[in-house]
DNA sequence: GTGGAATCTTTGACGACTCAAAGATATCAT
DNA sequence: ATGATATCTTTGAGTCGTCAAAGATTCCAC
């Protein structure tokens, strides 16, 4: 229904959303930042929006998603995780390079193609980095995760999401056999040098307490 | 590269040519036809097309692919059909009703999604409607087939290949068991009547002449 | 509380694709 | 070979999404 462009401004308003704060309202600057059009253009496409009801807006004054603007979002959110998982799982692609194909394939599957598509994986509950996908209602069954900077030293927790899905991050896990669902060991925390070490399978991995904000654990242990 | 619009173009060049005289020059009122617009449209585009080197153009006079046009080409049908050919025999759609998620996925999936696809269905060389899948380099490998209408009354054939692949008639197929590959028996033709009837798996199919000249068995048997 | 600085909005323009309708050319039957 | 008909081309205009740059508003530091 909504053409492509208007679902990625839709899902980046809903992505830009401050975690606990979903109802504060989303600057027009990180909406052309995200969606990489100049801020013009994103006040000229957010008015848009908001003619269609898909978002409320006011001069100067940011934008929030109605009902029905983070419905269509969760819907192409739905999409992307679910090609994603697809990709990665059954098609065997890295992690890192996915993103790409999903963010073009998300506008370009019909309803039933993906159901067959949630049916055929088991209808999972989470992407590979660990994103939870919303079911067809757009509601979330996210698990309550902490970023391994926090987990106390010498705890044993599971890993259960990547924040920072930049293809070196991404790249950097996997050397490193940092994966989800790996246990990890969570060390000693240097604040001088700014690093925390894990130790996984045996091997010792260091990295900064700002990525280490950005690789989260399991709560239930 | 090419964009959408602009793959959709080529595909329907390449399918109008009539088979056998490939270097004969499409109609633009076809290439209209074909691709859903006004024939005023099919003239500014094919100019467009003719300007970057994709096809031979003259004022009433036609319009014919070149080499660099022709591997465009290809290659979306390349992907077309191995995209079908997921969306059945993995996914489990129905053949007659994939080709509208093909026809946007088509636009959708990078060289290297296309080949995991590919090594996944294990290089398939027909998709679900026999149409042959052209190889990584636009080569097509043609199965003899020959129209079930001029199959000698009494023979044994295998089918091979829908022409018509309109929902309707590929749902007509599914309803009475004939399937790609179904082993049948040419019966009696009615030319009165303009009909032919087929035995397939112990049960006779009557169809129309017309509807027989859509349907293709292979012809080495 | 005021004067930058940062952010947001408006404006005019453009490229890609489209249509409707008028005009040009080709084709075919007589 | 000459109209009538079918087909094709041109023209003028519209939509969608975009940008650059100028103008408006808000925010923050002093």
């Amino acid at each position: 229904m909504a053409t492509e462009t208007v679902e990625n401004y839709l899902k980046a308003i809903f992505t830009l959303r401050k975690p606990g704060d979903e109802d504060a309202r989303v600057p027009l600057g990180d909406v052309a930042g995200a969606v990489g059009v100049t801020p013009g253009t994103a006040t000229t496409m957010v008015k848009k929006l908001a003619g269609e009801g898909l978002v409320r807006y006011e001069r100067y004054g940011g934008v929030q998603l109605t009902v029905k603007g983070e419905r269509a979002a969760t819907a192409v959110l739905r999409r992307h995780r679910l090609i994603e998982t697809f990709l990665v799982k059954t098609l065997g692609m890295d992690w890192s390079e996915v993103h790409e194909d999903a963010e073009r394939l998300e506008h370009a599957v019909s309803d039933a193609l993906l159901e067959r598509l949630d049916r055929f994986l088991g209808r999972p509950s989470v992407d590979p980095h660990g994103d939870p996908i919303p079911d067809i209602d757009g509601r979330f069954r996210e698990a309550r995760v902490v970023p391994v900077g926090r987990c106390k030293a010498g705890s044993r927790v599971r890993l259960a999401r990547v924040m920072d899905q930049s293809p070196e991050f991404l790249r950097f896990l996997d050397r490193n056999g940092l994966r989800i669902g790996s246990s990890v060991v969570v060390q000693s925390a240097e604040p001088g040098a700014g690093t925390l070490t894990l130790k996984v399978g045996g091997k010792m991995v260091t990295i900064a307490l700002a990525a280490a904000g950005n690789l989260m654990a399991s709560v239930a242990e």
